[in-house]
DNA sequence: GATGAATGAGGCTTCATTCAT
DNA sequence: CATGAATGAAGCCTCATTCAT
């Protein structure tokens, strides 16, 4: 059970709080994906820590605490992931590249790291508009990520001139965080599954 | 606010008790699609449906009936309009006609009719076991009718001889189903909205 | 165990309601008063008004909510009986009978009609600033009404010239509310006890 | 920040753990009086202390140890400075001379050396009765020290025949103890304030 | 049919206390 | 001596549910 979180650990030996607190985060966005903030307990999350419920409170101050972190690790773990793939490409005018490098790595995100990525984009729409309003920023950078790519590849002639970008990149996206919801990774491989999607957004359903 | 639920109340004059019932549905469909199962208090239903809490239950047993017959309106609105939409292709081996009629059919539902079936997409997942066993079976069946679907039109040359079916359906219903997670009525019209989106699907994001 | 609340009661025949918020507060000012805000717990108030602890949110939003409610009242009835104790007096310009009226008046209010006036005068200082703010204007007021009556007084003659007013009102009200800690109706009637306590306050307590 | 119970501390040189024990004392009077018992966190004496909460069951068995040590340092400081007083008057016999020194004495303590005085007079009736019980004791023993005056003196012909004495030292020490409530060092200095009260108390409010 | 009022279970949070380091 | 970390009991509050009216 590998976790974004995890990688942003750098220090060499993590402290037994930070473990601790990683441990807090990891359940808790792992419930939270699976039942919905409100349906998901402190309790819940720290049987799955393996503590005490009142402890939890030594590391967070509150619910929505771990639900912010929780967030925010989540998108700003697919963001940077995309970004880089973006750079990574070697030919800077290929935005067909581009293009599927970003499905891929946004998917890949998505489907390996799953936890903190899945509770941001299933709940964010259920969320208490105070803890929404909170991560509205970084979500609109994103999409500026997106925006801006796809942007460039329509002025490129890689996409239709009459292609309007943003229900084209939510489009996109859309497709690809319905996945989370019947992804089964012992039936396919994740490269597999994804260069399969990276085709059906490219090319649609038809043969030809 | 005209809801799905109301076309199937059929009965000539319906009673007094049966409006209100319906009004709770329509309050609860509303708030579990905007906060979700958990979070959806019947205080706030039957505010929204303009009584007190208590008088709910002389329509319900619980809310988790209320929850079941939510979920069970919803799946079989779409279900019926894309079963009715398939069978009104005239030419019947036009699979590429009935495809798209079926997205079209189903994305309307979702958009229009909305709440009762956002309600069965978004919280499906998150409900308990409990309530979510209850509802496979519904669920399965809609699946299969595009699964039947994708099959013939396969079969028939119009998809990849590779396809794979059930990957392919819940990519399609998957990037259909997000759509409500952003779909602005205000910014395009239904009609205008799901022609780009069938226009995706069939052919995917790139020029020629 | 009658108590000053129980008077403003002056509709006919009180609601059922009415009556178990007034329970709730008789309770509440008595356990306040005794314990203290924090120590009370509203388990304890609920068992005080033979209810349990949840009920009580049908009558108030909050622990605080009681506590408001419980202050004003108290401060309201002692403001008032001291009020009415003064315009009551026949010499309009007889401050020595005058302040005695009110000496009474506050002494008695004080003493029998406890809990709400005690726990104000008892806790005010322990409070968490934010109830204390609310409550400050009131208490002002009544601050207010003796320093007008003591300045008229001091003006007409009755007290020396260098009296400064506002240490003799803290003095005088100090002496009194003190009273709540020991007095004990057992020993000594109200009457004679006032009388008493006006005697000291007016003259002090050595022979001529 | 100069405190009675610093004075208590004879030993030459104070060991650091004595300094520490102390500094938790001060700042749990302190935050006693300003709060209540029940108010006051260990976490929030700690802070005060410069510690953390954990430490202090180095030094005290119990948040209730420690507040047994401070109402008990309180007390008897008060009881120690009125006995001095009293034993201080040259004139054996000039008992209004003695009462006055008393009023004095502990006012002056009341009001300078604080914390551990005033959280004893505000608290001791909101207590757990368990708490109280240990001090019933040393509270009669001042009590007593004030009766035996107060009877003296009215043998001696200074009070009327007529007064009673256990009322009378109530209404005293009620109406000095009060003053906690509002003494306010900034407009008055501690020695003309306690000239006044004891004035006050000597010969009433009124002229002549 | 509907409501006012109550309840008990359970949720989030605080806090005195403990204990290994 | 002091701290970091954890715990369990208890507090405030919410909510599905019940029931008499």
């Amino acid at each position: 059970m590998s976790n974004i979180a995890d990688i942003s650990e750098v220090s060499d030996i993590p402290k037994k709080s930070d473990r601790t607190r990683q441990a807090i985060l990891n359940a808790a966005a792992k419930l939270f994906k699976e039942r919905g903030y409100t349906a998901t307990t402190l309790r819940d999350v720290a049987d799955e820590a393996g503590m005490k419920a009142g402890s939890i409170y030594y590391h967070f101050d509150s619910k929505d605490a771990i639900m912010d972190e929780v967030l925010d690790t989540g998108i700003r773990a697919v963001y940077g992931a995309v970004k880089e793939a973006i750079e990574a490409c070697e030919d800077d005018a290929n935005y067909r590249e581009k293009i599927n490098a970003s499905v891929h790595a946004h998917l890949k995100m998505l489907l390996s790291q799953g936890d903190f990525i899945s509770a941001n984009l299933r709940l964010y729409s259920q969320l208490p508009e105070e803890i929404r309003a909170r991560h509205q920023k970084v979500r609109h950078e994103y999409a500026d990520l997106w925006d801006q790519l796809l942007t460039e590849a329509k002025n490129s002639g890689y996409l239709r001139k009459d292609t309007e970008i943003t229900p084209l990149r939510q489009f996109i996206l859309g497709a690809l965080n319905w996945t989370i919801e019947w992804y089964d990774d012992e039936k396919y491989s994740l490269d597999t599954f994804t260069d399969r999607c990276v085709h059906f957004i490219a090319h649609g359903i038809y043969e030809k």
